[in-house]
DNA sequence: TAATCATTCAATCAATCGATTGACTGATCG
DNA sequence: CGATCAGTCAATCGATTGATTGAATGATTA
């Protein structure tokens, strides 16, 4: 036993203190690991910091990320089943952007981290 | 060409517009995604939950986690590998904390999205 | 409706990841 | 110094991931 307390920071947390963060439950973990695992890829990153600027066609985007159509739709699908993008056809043309801010938020707080310094 | 326009959000950002993410270099994007694909482990993550609240020791992480110290011991090495937790020998003990605010904030936020609706 | 364009699906396969085990190192204590 | 505790390292191995290819679907146009 090496730790001095045992469990006065669970069990329910004390007062309302707000930049404390409450232990998350194990489903929520398990979400929220699911997420961070879809954005922590180099090219999936990359096609989101497009789709942060704006709304995009799988072909749009598969030039200007210069690969694979297939390779780029299958990353899509992967973020699209994790809730990060969202998409609607238009015409011929499935257009994917952001799901949400949060999710912007995130993305754009990762990148700023990793790009300083 | 299916898109409006070329190349007007590249190049350089146009004014000085806040909430517009710049575009990410590659490397920006490499360093970012390796950390979300650090967080992007249900065990993992609730090893950061729990160093979101104080510094602890592996012997008491192990504990918490009531899982096997190597395993332990080993995601921690992967998080210091990227810089997400740092280490401070005190004694025989290894005491481990969150490496800074930007990062606490990353986890936190991911954390809200994953735990709400 | 046939042809074509945009995209997705499905299956295969190689590469990467992470659990596990046992050996090793570093620090304290007798 | 020898014993023991805390933690790390290294190698093996099974599981997961994601690229790739070609076939299938959905929407438009001729």
């Amino acid at each position: 036993m090496a730790h001095t307390s045992d469990a006065e920071c669970f069990g329910e947390d004390h007062g309302g203190v707000k930049h404390v963060l409450p232990i998350p439950s194990a489903e929520a973990c398990k979400v929220t690991a699911a997420i961070f695992r879809a954005l922590g890829d180099e090219r999936r990153l990359s096609l989101l910091a497009l789709l942060a600027h704006r709304e995009m066609c799988v072909t749009e985007l598969t030039e200007r990320m210069q690969d694979n159509l297939p390779a780029i739709s299958q990353r899509l699908k992967l973020l699209r089943s994790e809730r990060i993008v969202v998409a609607r056809r238009k015409g011929k043309h499935v257009f994917y952007s952001l799901a949400d801010d949060h999710i912007a938020h995130l993305i754009a707080n990762g990148l700023a981290h990793g790009s300083e310094k």
